[in-house]
RNA sequence: UCCUCGGUAGCUCAGCUGGUAGAGCAGGUGACUGUUAAUCACCCUGUCGGGGGUUCGAAUCCCUCCCGAGGAGCCA
């Protein structure tokens, strides 16, 4: 057992080493059984493709244990790498020594070779990585994962590790997560008919984050830009294939930066991630393009050019110009709907769409007041399929006028003294935005439902595992 | 939360206007083949989502609950 390296198939099938002895572990995709010998596909989970190993009667345990193979079963191999002779792979792996590590009872293993849909795979949350698309679709996630930090890093970023467990809402981001160490048994039992949460672990009413903007800011105006990439909790009864109640969001925040800084940033960091994963994982890609969306290589191409930029006024413009028959009628003030924005997206401009300067009262207070006083200086990224995938503005800094947003909102100034003093001390224009982590992978991988870009997902009634 | 469509074998589905179920794949056995979601033959598999109702009789009709999908709202 000397003169073997252990190696993961990635690298063996990028750059194989012809003729040498190697050692591989991984699981049995599938297995074709000839007279005198075995084909069987060996996956790592380290790339989409499998290796094929030839596995003749020869081996010791060729009868025993070779011929009772079924897919799932866990395999060490040693054999020698040659060129196929047949079409299907460049590779494959003759067999000196085969032992298995578990078996997978072909009667009770739910996986099969076959392709299987991912409502299905969704039932099996502990299984289902295991799978060529879900495998593929968790190296891009941790792949872009990587890059983000990467991005950041190099540009001098700073990570803030925001708080999960907070007690400051961001107001408008959705409904919270309670976190309490009460005894809620007790409590019902109790004919209290308020909970005193001066009581309660930290003496206060405390929940889930439902942002990490707020706790940033007070970051970005110390140590320059900074940005959080970390779990978010929202509360929402939210039945869709694009919400979740825990996911993951990147936000940027950056001092002496405007809208348009803003919108820069935003624009450069989606073209930088696509750009790192169409270069880093194609094969990945490639299984999506074939097997989940056709158009997906092309879409993506689509990110390289120069988004197009709309103010809030003149999409308002172009959606009374369209004369679609829109569900909710079109005049200046309405949110934007699903319906235009994806008339802007997929029927207008055919790509990305960022949307600025919204109307003031559609917006939380924190957003600066824009001059003409009746819009803040908000932006929307919007993609095609996915919708809304970047919300940011520009954060108002300005005392008097925060106060006076804070009021007319009906936002306790108590609650938010911290915040407050970021403008009273040494404050500063400043920007930033939330990526929603999920809704990217979406677009990557060509998935359509949120549920299958996150391992596990939670959802209203659902938190397996 | 609302609207729409679904829930039948391990998986994907068929089962029209009521007469208690079937096909492909998977699995098993055998054959065959440098095979590629291999092929061929044979075999096995079901509380037809749960509960209630109508009926001589319900997978099929009605009510209700649960679960899933798509869309909407909320947002990332």
């Amino acid at each position: 057992m000397t003169d073997i390296s252990s190696q993961r198939l990635n690298k063996i099938i990028s750059n194989p080493p012809w003729g040498a002895t190697l050692e591989i572990k991984g699981w049995l995709k599938s297995k074709r059984d000839a007279k005198d010998f075995s084909f069987l596909d060996v996956g790592d989970g380290s790339c989409v493709q499998g290796l094929q190993v030839i596995a003749d009667s020869s081996l010791a345990n060729y009868q025993s244990e070779i011929k009772k193979l079924t897919s799932g079963c866990s395999l060490r191999i040693v054999g020698v790498l040659q060129k196929s002779p047949a079409k299907g792979q460049s590779a494959e792996l003759i067999a000196q020594a085969i032992s298995v590590y578990g078996w997978a009872d072909p009667d009770h293993y739910p996986l099969q070779k076959k392709r299987q849909s991912f409502e299905f795979l969704r039932t099996l949350p502990h299984l289902r990585g295991r799978t060529n698309s879900m495998g593929a679709m968790i190296r891009i996630r941790s792949r872009l994962s990587y890059a983000i930090h990467h991005f950041f890093q190099e540009r001098g970023f700073h990570q803030i590790h925001t708080p999960v467990i907070t007690t400051s809402d961001c107001e408008g981001a959705g409904e919270m997560f309670t976190v309490t160490s009460l005894d809620l048994d007790q409590l019902m039992a109790s004919p209290a008919q308020q909970v005193d949460f001066s009581k309660d672990f930290f003496g206060q009413k405390a929940g889930l984050t439902v942002s990490g903007q707020l706790e940033a800011e007070t970051y970005a105006q110390a140590v320059g830009n900074v940005y959080t990439f970390g779990p978010t909790f929202r509360a929402e009864n939210s039945n869709t294939s694009r919400h979740l109640a825990e996911f993951w969001m990147v936000e940027p925040e950056m001092a002496f930066c405007d809208l348009e800084g803003d919108m820069d940033l935003a624009e450069e960091l989606l073209q930088y991630l696509v750009a790192d994963i169409l270069a880093s994982c194609p094969e990945d890609l490639g299984l999506f393009n074939s097997f989940v969306d056709k158009g997906l290589l092309a879409r993506l191409a689509t990110m390289q050019e120069p988004f197009q930029r709309l103010t809030y006024s003149e999409a308002i413009d172009h959606l009374l110009a369209s004369k679609q028959p829109f569900e909710y009628p079109v005049s200046w003030g309405i949110d934007l709907h699903s319906e235009h924005e994806k008339y802007l997206t997929d029927s207008l401009f055919h790509g990305p769409v960022m949307v600025s300067n919204y109307p003031k009262g559609i917006k939380p207070f924190y957003m600066r007041l824009n001059d003409d006083c009746k819009t803040v200086a908000a932006m929307d990224v919007l993609i095609p399929g996915i919708g809304e995938i970047i919300g940011g503005s520009q954060r108002e800094e300005r005392l008097d006028i925060l106060q006076q947003r804070m009021a007319d909102g009906g936002v306790a100034e108590e609650e938010y003294q911290w915040y407050i003093d970021l403008r009273r001390f040494g404050t500063v224009p400043h920007a930033g935005f939330g990526l929603g982590f999920e809704r990217l992978v979406l677009f990557i991988t060509g998935l359509s439902n949120i549920r299958d870009v996150i391992p596990f997902p939670r959802t209203p009634g659902s938190a397996a595992l």
